[in-house]
DNA sequence: TTAAGTTGTGTTACAACGTAACATTTCGTT
DNA sequence: AACGAAATGTTACGTTGTAACACAACTTAA
């Protein structure tokens, strides 16, 4: 990983920190455009991947968009609830559904490797409005 | 909903039901036609919504594929264990977990009203291969 | 029954999302 | 420096999804 993979990452990071709510990964290309104009989807999404992987960002599967993490701890498996009104995204951890969910699945003896864990629907002020 | 809307309808289902994995929307597209060839995407896709509203699809929205409902009661909110080898799916419901899912989220007010709740991992049989 | 309005369906065309494959650069090693 | 390995840049394309309009079918009312 060279300087400029790195750099990139943070560039990366830093426009979705101060995006406060999901963007697409083209969103984010759009806005390293401007520093950058040469820049292609791959390089975003590589840029991803790497980040997914360490926990900072969190791609959320049923937008096709990402969040930087707002935890601490980059746990994987947050439980993410997403606004449907403003787009707000709000991200809990319980190591306690989370073994109970992987309990359910591994009844069948199934080996839970990832969970996708999103709920959709109305976030306390959207829901009040 | 004319006759029409619903025979596709009917024939999307009997092709995913005999599919027994998750199927891309244009992959059913293209069994779809081989009866009529003129069918295009937009009509897959708003027979797919209509099953998915009633329950008797569901959208893996982490593989933007879909599958048959495998259960006689078709809840929303099923626990999808997905088979990163085989491609299998699983599908669980629990209550519980639901009521403790929705807690979570509810804590600062959220209002559920859609979840997505998937696990990818191995299953029994590709575990034990 | 038929004309007008309404609702659902077909069709075209395109927008958004994502990646395979290869070219180029970078960096460590000899 | 010359080489090889690994990361990055670039092109081009494949997949997924939908907006917008054309058309057909059904509904209501005179």
């Amino acid at each position: 990983m060279s300087k400029r993979g790195k750099q990139i990452q943070t560039e990366l990071l830093s426009v979705l920190r101060s995006h406060h709510a999901p963007m697409s990964a083209y969103e984010m290309l759009g806005c390293l455009r401007d520093e950058n104009p040469r820049l292609a989807p791959p390089t975003i999404y590589r840029a991803l991947a790497a980040l997914t992987d360490l926990g900072s960002v969190h791609r959320l599967e049923s937008l096709n968009a990402f969040i930087a993490c707002q935890r601490d701890r980059h746990d994987h498996a947050s439980i993410l609830s997403i606004c449907d009104d403003c787009g707000g995204v709000e991200e809990d951890i319980s190591t306690e559904l989370l073994k109970k969910l992987s309990g359910i699945a591994g009844k069948s003896g199934f080996a839970p490797a990832r969970h996708v864990i999103e709920i959709h629907g109305q976030c306390a002020s959207c829901e009040s409005a």
